[in-house]
DNA sequence: ATACTATTTGCGACAATGTCGCATCTGAGA
DNA sequence: TCTCAGATGCGACATTGTCGCAAATAGTAT
C-alpha cells in the first residue's frame, strides 16, 4: 500500500529524508483524504506505527506545508478549532460549508484563477496559492426551512 | 466616542441586551481597525473598563459572528495561529498577505461576487459569506530577490 | 557491511488560545 | 423601583500546537 507516491517523490526530489515517520504520516494522509485533522493523522499513523509521536506529525505536517504539498485549512470554523489539511491538487478551488449541517463541498472553477489574475493585476502581489471557504446553507438545509431566511 | 453605531443599532433591532462590557468591546473594535485579535480587543478593552474578562470578549465575539456582523479570519497563520475579527462590511473582499513580511492587504473586485454565484449556480448551496485568503509575494519580497522562484 | 554525522524523533514540559460551570450582578421592561 | 432572564467574572480546564534536548536513524562514504 505505497500510497501518495506524488508526494514521496517530490520530497526524494528535494533531497528530504525519508524516514519511517514520514513515510507513515504521507500514508495516513492518503488513506484519509480530504480535509484531515492533524490528530486524525495521528490516529490513523499510530496504526502503523504505535509510537508515532504528535509533535512528528505536526512537524511533518509543516514541512510539507513549506513545500508546498499540502494546504492548510480551518473550513470556517464550523467544527471546532482546530485546522485541517489536505495534498495539494493542481489547482485551487472552494470550499463551501453549510453552517447548520457542516457537510462541505468543493467547488472547481476557472473563476478562481481569474481572481487570482485580478489580485496580481491590481495589487501586485504575486499569489502562490489561495484559500477560498465560503459560508452557506446547503439546499437540505435551507429547504426545510427556506422560509426563516436569517 | 461612540463608535461603530453601526454595529449598536443593529444588536438594538435584534433585541440584544446592550450591557457595558459589549459597548466596551464594540469600542474596541471600531478604534482597532481590521485585522484585529481578541487580545487586542481584551488589551484595548480594558482601557475602559479594568475588569473586563477574557471570557466576555470571546463570548462577545462569538454572539457578533452568530449575527454576523464581524467575520472571523485567520489570515493563513502568517502570524501566529490565532483569530482576527473585523466588523462586516458591504461586500466580501480579498485578503491577501505577504509570505515574507506578513504584510496583508484586502482587495475589492466584483469577481468576488462572480464567484458566489458561481457556487450557487453550481452547488445549490446558498452563499452566506465568504472568506478569500491569498497567500502570496508583495511586491517589496518579490522584487529582492526575483530570481529565486521556489 | 560498517562507520559516520547531520537530521529527525520521542518525550515531557510548556505556551497560546479558547471554553465552561456557577455564583453574582445587571439591563431593561413593567 | 422591582424583577428576573440573561450576562459577567472568576477560576479551572480543554485543545491545539511548540520547543529543548538526549537518543535514534537515514543516507552517504569507506
Amino acid at each position: 500500500m505505497a500510497s501518495a507516491p506524488h508526494l514521496l517523490n517530490a520530497l526524494k526530489e528535494r533531497n528530504v529524508r525519508l524516514t519511517r515517520q514520514r513515510r507513515v504520516v504521507l500514508d495516513a494522509l492518503a488513506v484519509s483524504g480530504n480535509h484531515v485533522r492533524a490528530e486524525d493523522l495521528l490516529r490513523e499513523g499510530r496504526k502503523r506505527d504505535p509510537n508515532l509521536d504528535r509533535a512528528t506529525v505536526y512537524r511533518t505536517l509543516a514541512m510539507l506545508k513549506e513545500h508546498g504539498l499540502i494546504d492548510e485549512l480551518d473550513l470556517l470554523h464550523l467544527d471546532g478549532r482546530g485546522h485541517y489539511y489536505e495534498m495539494r491538487g493542481h489547482q485551487d478551488h472552494v470550499h463551501i460549508g453549510c453552517t447548520e449541517c457542516g457537510r462541505v463541498t468543493e467547488l472547481h472553477s476557472p473563476i478562481v484563477q481569474a481572481l487570482l489574475d485580478e489580485v496580481a493585476s491590481h495589487t501586485g502581489f504575486r499569489a502562490t496559492s489561495a484559500r477560498i471557504e465560503v459560508q452557506a446553507r446547503c439546499p437540505e438545509c435551507a429547504g426545510g426551512n427556506a422560509r426563516e431566511q436569517r
